[in-house]
DNA sequence: TCAATAGTTTAGAATGGTTATAATGTAAAA
DNA sequence: TTTTACATTATAACCATTCTAAACTATTGA
């Protein structure tokens, strides 16, 4: 929770104008007190909602990518017909429930830390990503 | 290395009708002794290279499909622009070089299995896929 | 044999998620 | 101010993917 003026701070110390547009965006990602998962889509619709000012929707693509870019949020692997954002941006890694296409946050502590033991010569690791497919257990 | 018949012979033994299409298709796949990561648009590139019989675009996606389906090639779930597939259906994990855009396989022995010490209830486990970005290494 | 029918497969056309780019806005320089 | 360079927006286009109608194939039964 925290007021606009906020976010036109943050936005700048980031070296991006702090836009009208942005600024809303904003408050519908981080004026929250819990992190969400979303789709492009899904985040217009939210933005639609709680503003009468339209955003176009290729806005809404370059201010999440340029989120994204500066570690505001996060993008999650999972090959489905859109991408998928995280507010939440701490290490983490997810459960993909594709019936119900949705994600869900796997708590730390529940998955031991991967191990690598091999690299590509002349590339370092960038990201290391779980993702773990459930289904409907009909047993 | 396998001849048509033999691929004849596993399409039709899956419930799959042998048509020329799949055939070709298979013969691009799997006549080969090395197994390989593909775009559905770099599989049509190597069908036609292959032939001079055009197969269209919505059946190498509806063939890549039923396959993935019967188990014969696996999805890699990277968020790219597109989908990648892999011909090697054993279970393990990958690099993805995103500025290459290149996927390689993670030896099985080079990762320690991930354990997971949590559940959803009602859902079980259907896979669990691990991606490993790398960027170039400027040390 | 060979229609008639039902189910399967193909592929052209449409969809829609995403991005390129031209128009617009903003701020620093002159 | 006016000029200039750069940043941002949003329309229009792109293209990866899917829909669906047409073509094909196997089965049935006369
Ligand atoms: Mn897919
Ligand atoms: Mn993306
Ligand atoms: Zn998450
Ligand atoms: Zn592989």
């Amino acid at each position: 929770m925290i007021n606009n003026s906020q976010y036109t701070e943050k936005l700048r110390n980031s070296g991006l104008r702090p836009t009208k547009q942005r600024i809303k965006i904003c408050e519908v990602l981080f004026n929250t007190d819990k992190t969400f998962h979303f789709t492009i889509n899904e985040l217009v619709e939210k933005i639609s909602k709680s503003t009468n000012h339209k955003i176009s929707l290729a806005t809404v693509y370059n201010t999440v990518h340029a989120f994204k870019k500066k570690g505001y949020v996060k993008e999650i692997p999972i090959n489905s017909d859109q991408s998928y954002f995280d507010t939440n941006t701490s290490h983490h890694h997810h459960f993909y429930d594709e019936s119900q296409k949705d994600l869900i946050d796997l708590d730390e502590a529940d998955v031991e830390p991967v191990k690598i033991n091999t690299k590509i010569p002349g590339k370092k690791i960038k990201s290391v990503e779980i993702i773990v497919k459930v289904e409907d257990d009909n047993t």
